[in-house]
DNA sequence: GATCATCGTTTACGCCTGTAATTTTTCAGT
DNA sequence: ACTGAAAAATTACAGGCGTAAACGATGATC
């Protein structure tokens, strides 16, 4: 599984696509305050894992992405979902309900949603 | 933040409170194949996190939870929420939805909760 | 071809986690 | 008070994570 300093790497991959790990450094380096080497770190254990892949640019590498963000999303949100609210989804959203979480367009989108899909139900 | 291990037993706290090491381990030790020194070594980082407290019964303690479950079901959700959906709750169900994740039952408990906040509103 | 700047690769290191084994403390009974 | 069982506290230890520094390879330049 990939850790969440990983995750910040992938999502900038899964952004624009390849990219050198200059280019990620430039991208994260700022808003995470990392230095080039922990950045190079972490595409290295993402290539172990293979979550990324690389491939010979002159004296560089160019990295992509090979786990997809929706794969990544899918497990990520299945687990908190099996953990915590028995693997289903109203259960999940009537939290955020009871928290006040739902905004207005949060709750016209969810309209939206279960309109579409009474919709494709006929 | 309390790890997975740790969340193990407070979900059986969080069943019944509160409660002794060793029954904590009678509960917790068959499901997940814990032995007794597994669970006191978590119980005690749960103490350190501030997770739970231990009140003294005799020659044990009795254990029962600080931290609620709705405070961590909170912490995880936003968490999840923040990093993989921008903060908003209509992605991720609309996520599941993609996934065919959405069951009958999730779909008319969806329905009735949009309708009470509907209720509300007016 | 030797040298320097650039990449990438390897190694480091302290903290957290999962999983205990070991040691210490504490009652209960003699 | 002394001993033994039971509970708790301490220590352990390998692997992962966040964060880099150090080392090595490689291509551009003189």
């Amino acid at each position: 599984m990939i850790s969440e300093a990983e995750a910040v790497v992938m999502e900038v991959l899964w952004l624009h696509e390849p990219r050198s790990a200059e280019e990620i450094l430039a991208e994260v380096g700022p808003t995470q305050g990392w230095q080039e080497g922990t950045v190079k770190s972490l595409l290295n254990r993402l290539l172990k894992k293979k979550a990324v892949q690389a491939a010979r640019d002159g004296r560089r590498y160019l990295y992509s992405a090979r786990l997809t963000r929706e794969q990544y999303v899918s497990q990520q949100s299945k687990g908190l979902l099996d953990r915590l609210f028995g693997g289903r989804v109203a259960p999940l959203v009537a939290h955020f309900s009871e928290q006040r979480k739902l905004s207005k367009r949060d709750i016209a989108e969810l309209r939206k949603l279960l309109e579409e899909l009474d919709d494709e139900q006929r």
